[in-house]
DNA sequence: CGTACCGCTTACGTAAACGTAATCCTCTGT
DNA sequence: ACAGAGGATTACGTTTACGTAAGCGGTACG
């Protein structure tokens, strides 16, 4: 019956990080775990700013970019004039992604065209035997 | 009559990069620029690479995972097995990217529903007059 | 009762990707 | 002849994102 809540070490099997990893998260403020005692406890929340975190990086984002992103995830409390800060970093990181995706698909293209070109160079490497051997 | 070749300074104000920047990609063998004298001179394709590496760091590949994928870009005196090998590497970044551009599509789709949330928010806030104030 | 984990804190270590400073050439214009 | 610009080398510094080790407090187990 957890209350939805996890361990560090359920938490670390779950997203395959190390403890350190969400100690060092937490001290970035990108996580806030609960306390039980000393122990920590992770709730949902945590898990989906997480996600997003390992996603972020996966792009390239530095932590500090992706905390400033976390926050158009977490709103609630905050302020007007906050929000429409957070609103517009947002806009901009989705305008940067927008150009990204696009950046990605002319280098996969190009990538796959190598690819081909490198196919029909096995194919008559494979053919051509070698000269002297 | 520059023989397409440029110096440093060149390349770096046609890139927006340092000398240092440079210099470190040589000293990591992702470029080979010729020497006159001292001075280094870059070819086109020095160029050509540069403009791979920076694409590459923008979706945040290491330098040495870049330095593999521009072996692809630069074979025709390797050997069978090498080039076979290169190929195979190339195959998985391939597989990598485009796992990456879902991915980036994504969260792309995800940050846009969560800006128009943000805008019936912002809407909402600028309608109800503060409480207390 | 000992020890074997689990987790915590504190703190020094590390790899990657450059920045920055010092010092040395070597032309080039005056 | 000499200052200045541009380039080179060498080497130490810096930031980010953790790794790793040392040592302490609880607690479950044989």
């Amino acid at each position: 019956m957890s209350e939805a809540t996890l361990t560090i070490r359920e938490m670390c099997d779950a997203y395959e990080v190390t403890p350190r990893t969400l100690r060092f998260y937490e001290s970035k403020e990108l996580l806030f775990p609960h306390r039980e005692g000393q122990k920590r406890l992770f709730t949902r929340r945590d898990c989906a700013r997480l996600k997003l975190i390992l996603r972020g990086k996966r792009f390239g984002f530095s932590l500090e970019e992706i905390r400033q992103l976390l926050d158009l995830y977490h709103v609630g409390d905050q302020q007007r004039t906050q929000y429409q800060r957070t609103y517009e970093i947002a806009r901009a990181r989705l305008a940067d992604m927008e150009a990204r995706r696009d950046e990605l698909t002319e280098a996969i293209d190009d990538l796959k065209s190598q690819l081909k070109w490198g196919e029909r160079m096995l194919s008559s490497l494979s053919q051509a035997p070698r000269a002297a051997e």
